[in-house]
DNA sequence: GAGTGGTCTAGACCACTCA
DNA sequence: GAGTGGTCTAGACCACTCA
C-alpha cells in the first residue's frame, strides 16, 4: 500500500511526504484558516497510506501551529482570528501582571515607496511600492509602544485606514481575513536605544530616555517575508519576556 | 499487559506515566547527563509496556531536551558538558553574524547573604546564604556583557574561583559537572535602563547610555529555581535575538 | 552481524462532541 | 449513536553504528 513514491529526491520518509501534500493544500487554500480540514481516516485513504502515518504528519503541522486539533471535533487550519490572544507574537508585558490591558490605536497609514534597507529585507526591489503604518499600543492612557510597520504594496492591494479599524487594529487577524496573508513566525532583534524627536513626542518621554528597540521581521508560509516591524518600547513600567528551553 | 495503573489521581494516559517514571529516574541520578539510558525495548520489558508507549514518553522528554536520541547508538541524557554551544540559552548575538567569537572573564566571587528579593525569587528564606559572580562576556578585547550571578549555597556548598575557572568560565557545564544542578530551561524579562556607577565603568561607557538589562532565573527539575542572574548588556554592537512560533 | 533508534501498518479501544 | 481525535499494541522492516 505505498504511494507517493515519485522519485524522492533525497530519502523523506512517507509522513514527511505526506506533510508536504498537506501543506500544498494549506497554500494554495484548499483549505482555509479557520476551517477543518479531513479527518485522520479520509486523510489516510486520499493518500493511500495508515491513519498512523498521517497522524504523524499532522502532528508536526499542528508542532508548528499550522494546525489545530480537537478531541472529538476535528483538525483545523490554525487561524489569528480565532485566537483568544489579541496580540500573538507579542512579548512585551505590563510589570504588574495585567497582561490584557493592552490595546492598539491607528495613527496613519500612508502609501510609500520602499527604502533599499526595507525592500531587501522583504525580498523586493528598491522604489518597490508598500505600506507604512504607524500606531501606539497602549495599557489604558499611558502610551508604551510606538511601531512603524512596513508592507509590500503588491501582498496588501487595497489597503485603507478603515480596513485596519474594522479588524481594530489587530493586523495579523487582518492580513489573513483581508488579503490571506497568514503570519507564521516571526525572528526579532532587540536593541537598547535613546528617545528622540518624533519617538519621544509619540511616547511622551524626554528625549534620551532609554527605550526598547525591537526589529521584527515576519514570515508566511515557505519562509517568506511579508512584514518589517521597529517597536519602540518605553519599559519604564513594561518589560520584554522570553522563555528559553 | 497493563501496568502502572496504580490509583491514578485524575486520568494520565499509560505514556505520560511511562515519562514520569522516566524522569523520576533521571532527577534521582539513576542515569546521569552524558550517560545512555535502556534502549527501549529494555524500557518497554521494565515497565510492561509496547516499544511505542516507550517511544512517545521518550519523544516528549526529547522535546524538553531533557533526553537525546542519536540512531543506532541510543538514547543519552543531556548534558551542557557535551553541547557545541559555549553558552546555552544566551540570545546575545554580534550584528555582524560572527557567533562564535564570544568568551566570558571572571571578576570575582563573594559569598552573601541573600536579599529579600533574590531569597524569594530563589525560594528560600531572607539572610540565607549564598553566592555573588560577577563576569564579563565579550568578543575580543571589548566588554559586551556584564553579569551578577546569584546562586542558593546550599546546592553550591564548596564553589570556588578555581572551580569557575576550571570549567572556562562555562556556568552551566559547571553546575552539572561539579553540583549535580543541570540547568533545563530559564524565564527572562529585559528592559532598558541607563548605565550608572560600577556597570558603566566595566561596559566603558559613559554613565546614561542605555543598556538592556535582562534579568533571568534559571529553572531545573521540578520547576525549581536555582540561579538568578542580571546582564547588563551595551547593545552598540550587539542585539538580542528571538524567534517566536 | 547484532543492536540501536526510525518508520509504517492494521486493528483495537477510549474520550470527547454533537445531533 | 455516529464520528472525531487520542492511546496502545504487536509486529515488520529500514537506516545507522560499531565491533
Amino acid at each position: 500500500m505505498k504511494a507517493a513514491s515519485e522519485s524522492a529526491p533525497d530519502y523523506q520518509p512517507l509522513y514527511r511526504q505526506i506533510k508536504y501534500l498537506i501543506t500544498e493544500s494549506l497554500v494554495s487554500g484548499e483549505w482555509r484558516p479557520g476551517e477543518s480540514i479531513p479527518s485522520e481516516m479520509q486523510l489516510a485513504q486520499r493518500y493511500s497510506v495508515s491513519q498512523g502515518t498521517v497522524r504523524k504528519a499532522v502532528s508536526e503541522l499542528a508542532d508548528q501551529k499550522l494546525l489545530v486539533r480537537h478531541q472529538g471535533k476535528g483538525t483545523f487550519v490554525a487561524s489569528h482570528s480565532e485566537e483568544r490572544t489579541k496580540f500573538p507574537f507579542l512579548h512585551i508585558r505590563p510589570d504588574d501582571g495585567d497582561v490584557e490591558s493592552l490595546s492598539a490605536t491607528l495613527l496613519d497609514l500612508w502609501r510609500i515607496k520602499l527604502d533599499a534597507r526595507s525592500a531587501a529585507a522583504l525580498q523586493l526591489e528598491e522604489g518597490s511600492s508598500g505600506w507604512l503604518i504607524r500606531r501606539l499600543v497602549a495599557p489604558a492612557g499611558v502610551a508604551a509602544v510606538y511601531e512603524e510597520i512596513r508592507l509590500p504594496g503588491a501582498s496588501f492591494e487595497g489597503l485603507a485606514e478603515s480596513v485596519i479599524e474594522e479588524h481594530d487594529c489587530m493586523l495579523y487577524s487582518m492580513y489573513e481575513a483581508s488579503f490571506d496573508v497568514r503570519i507564521l513566525y516571526v525572528e526579532e532583534k532587540i536593541k537598547a536605544l535613546p528617545a528622540k524627536g518624533e519617538v519621544a513626542l509619540q511616547l511622551e518621554v524626554a528625549s534620551g530616555t532609554p527605550l526598547l528597540v525591537i526589529d521584527r521581521t515576519a514570515f508566511t508560509y515557505g519562509d517568506h517575508p511579508v512584514e518589517l516591524r521597529r517597536s519602540y518600547c518605553n519599559s519604564a513600567d513594561h518589560h520584554y519576556r522570553n522563555h528559553i528551553v
